[in-house]
DNA sequence: CTCGATGGTCAAGCTGCTTGACCATATAGT
DNA sequence: ACTATATGGTCAAGCAGCTTGACCATCGAG
């Protein structure tokens, strides 16, 4: 493969993700939860499953503890997150998400299903599901960092 | 395809895209081209046919033309590109790239295949370009977006 | 029961973007 | 031809999100 296919290829994976990150904010807002940032979907994938410490979010995101902590402050004020004290650690707070949190983890769910139905009617399902399998396979491991 | 499955293909696109991004560029500062960010590879994609206004570039960017004017000064003081007067308008200028503007693109190309080459050996080669073929189907027309 | 390592916050500063104002040139209307 | 409006570009100021640096509280190994 020419090295001009791949840069091709490239920016078409880049020009999907971004497209992607917009529709999945656009709907999230549209379905009534404000101020949202797409930075913000990252960390709530992180959060949900059991909640997370702030320097564990900081690692998953890439950035230092303290941005973490900023933009879990963000989430506080805007209602979809709160601190706890952590069960097992005087120092450190169990950031876990608010209900409002999960309805706007399910809002995020919702338009990145329309967003994913819509290459079905383009590419049919079956090659969209193997695109899925194809891409997980190739992600990297380490911190989500943002694509530009 | 339910919710959670989208969900969990965006999350894997997301992650390639970011991954692909932080190689393109750490390749490109390996071959010695410093200063060099992730926003510079989309301007240099429009510059490079026959180079393009600053107002081309902001639309291409999605940005204000302030912002792409910014970045083009950088990309002049760094030695990558550089403004002429238009042949047609003279209110506008044509920001074109310099040698080194074209060198440092034919490494971004390089990094990309590189990466690109690693998919292949996970995936095989088939694969990675039926996968480009179809990213190809689904890219999004209109500005570039940051992946958030 | 010290003492280095770790979780977290406060404060200051930088960078890349935005908005707002403005000038020069092009283009359409009369 | 002449004004009026649109368009390309820049200057300036402000802001948001990140960084670095300093610091305190608590943990855990010796």
């Amino acid at each position: 493969m020419q090295n001009s296919e791949a840069m091709a290829l490239s920016a078409a994976l880049l020009a999907v993700a971004g497209g992607l990150t917009q529709r999945i904010n656009e709907g999230v807002i549209a379905r009534g939860f404000e101020g949202v940032r797409p930075a913000h979907g990252f960390a709530f994938a992180r959060l949900a499953p059991d909640g997370a410490t702030v320097t564990d979010l900081a690692a998953h995101l890439g950035v230092t503890k303290q941005a973490a902590s900023q933009l879990v402050d963000e989430m506080v004020r805007k209602g979809y997150a709160e601190r706890r004290p952590h069960p097992e650690d005087a120092r450190a707070r169990l950031v876990v998400l608010t209900g409002r949190g999960w309805a706007c983890t399910r809002a995020a769910e919702e338009a990145a299903a329309e967003a994913v139905r819509e290459w079905g009617d383009v590419l049919g399902e079956r090659e969209v599901r193997a695109l899925g399998e194809q891409l997980l396979r190739i992600a990297p491991r380490g911190p989500i960092r943002p694509a530009w």
